[in-house]
DNA sequence: TCCCTTCTCCGAACACCGTTCGGAGTACGT
DNA sequence: ACGTACTCCGAACGGTGTTCGGAGAAGGGA
C-alpha cells in the first residue's frame, strides 16, 4: 500500500478513501488482467482449440503475475472481464450438449488443473530464484542428497524417475506436461457429447 | 515465530538457534503432515482405487491444514513421509506399463489436479468464513447483484448457470466435482496401458 | 577457590506490513 | 469575514520475520 501510495504521489492513508482494503483491490487487479489480452475473440466452432486457448491464455495469466496464484484462486471473481470469459468456456462448451450441471462440472474442472498447474510451475521458478541457480546447478545441489536416498535403497521408482526420465531435463517440459494433462481432460470431456 | 517460541517456552530469538528462517520449518510441517496418516498402505493391486484414494488424502491433507496450501505447493519436498506417498503413487502407476516418462507426467498431471481443485475448496470455504455467512445467506447478498447481470443481457450462459444448475446447491457438490474431475484424468490414463 | 574463556540463550531492536484515527488545511456557503 | 464541511494524510497501532549483542551460565586451568 506505501508503495502504492508513492507511486501514486499521495499519502498512503488516502487510499483508504477509495477502497476498503488491499483484498478489494487485488479484486480489482484480478479482473484488470482478465482484460489484458482483450476480449475473447468470437468461438471459432472447434470446442476443443478454443478451451485449450483459454487455459493457455489462464495459466500465462498467473506466470505473468505471480500474484494471482495467491488472489486468483480465492473467491470467485465477478468483474466484467472475469464473467466474459468464464462466458467464452461454457460457449466452447455449449458445443458438447452437456446439461448445465456437466458444463459447469466440466469447467471447474479445467480451472482447477490450470490453476493448480500454474501454481507449481511458479513455484519451481521462484524455488530456483531464490536459491540464484539455474537448472543445471540446482542438479548438482541435489545430487548428493539423491545418491543418499538411492543407497537407502527405499523409494526406488523415484530413484528411476530421477535417474532415467528424459522430461525434467527438456527444455520446454512445463509445455509437454500441462499440454497433456490438458489432453487428458479434454478427451474425457467430449465422448459425453455423444450421448 | 513468537508465538511457537511462546507455546515452547523459549525467547523467539532461540528458535533461530534450530532452524535458518520460518520456511524451513514449514518444509518441516508439510513432510510432518505427510506423515500424520502413517505410512502408505501396501498397494492393493488395483491402480484405480490406490490413486483415488491417494488424491482424496492429498485434499484432506491440505483441507486439514490451510497453509499448506500456500507452503506445500512450493518446491517439491525431498522428506521421507513425502518421497514415501510419491512412491506410494508411482508404484500404483507401475502397473499401467507406461514409460518412465509418461509415470512422471501423469504423477504430476494428478498433482495439478489436486492442489489446483483444494485450493480453490479452501478459499471458498475461507471466503464465506471471511464474510462470517453460510451458503444461503451467501445467495442472497449476491442475489441483486446477479439480477444486474442478468438484465445485461451479455453472460447468458452464465446466468444459466447460475440459475439452473443443480450441483451449486448439494451438499455433497465439492464431493461430485473432485471425484468426476479425478475420474476424467484416471479415464485417460488407462488406455494408454494396453499399447 | 578463583578467574578467565567459551558458549548458549534471548530481550530488544529493525525494517517492514495493512489499517485507523484525528488534526491540519482547504473550500465553500452564507 | 466567519463558520462549517470536507478532503487529505502524518503518525501511530499492532502485527510480522529476522538480527545483533549483551547477560549469564558452564567449563577449564591454575
Amino acid at each position: 500500500m506505501r508503495k502504492m501510495a508513492t507511486a501514486l504521489e499521495v499519502g498512503t492513508a488516502s487510499l483508504y478513501g477509495y477502497v476498503g482494503s488491499k483484498d478489494e483491490i487485488y479484486d480489482l487487479m484480478v479482473d484488470w488482467v482478465e482484460g489484458e489480452d482483450g476480449p475473447p475473440p468470437p468461438p471459432s466452432g472447434d470446442w476443443r482449440s478454443d478451451l485449450t486457448a483459454l487455459a493457455h491464455r489462464i495459466r500465462g495469466s498467473i506466470l505473468r503475475h505471480p500474484w494471482m496464484a495467491g488472489v486468483a484462486a480465492g473467491r470467485p471473481n465477478f468483474g466484467p472481464n472475469s464473467l466474459a470469459w468464464v462466458e467464452y468456456g461454457l460457449t466452447a462448451l455449449d458445443d458438447l450438449e452437456l446439461t448445465i450441471d456437466e458444463m459447469l462440472v466440466a469447467s471447474e474442472i479445467l480451472q482447477a488443473f490450470v490453476r493448480g498447474f500454474a501454481i507449481r510451475e511458479l513455484a519451481e521458478q521462484q524455488a530456483l530464484q531464490r536459491a540464484g541457480l539455474d537448472d543445471q546447478e540446482w542438479g548438482r545441489v541435489l545430487g548428493p542428497y539423491m545418491d543418499s536416498i538411492e543407497k537407502s535403497g527405499r523409494y526406488p521408482r523415484f530413484i528411476r524417475v530421477v535417474r532415467e526420465a528424459h522430461v525434467p531435463h527438456a527444455a520446454d517440459r512445463q509445455e509437454v506436461i500441462f499440454t497433456t494433462g490438458l489432453d487428458y481432460i479434454l478427451d474425457s470431456l467430449s465422448p459425453r457429447a455423444s450421448r
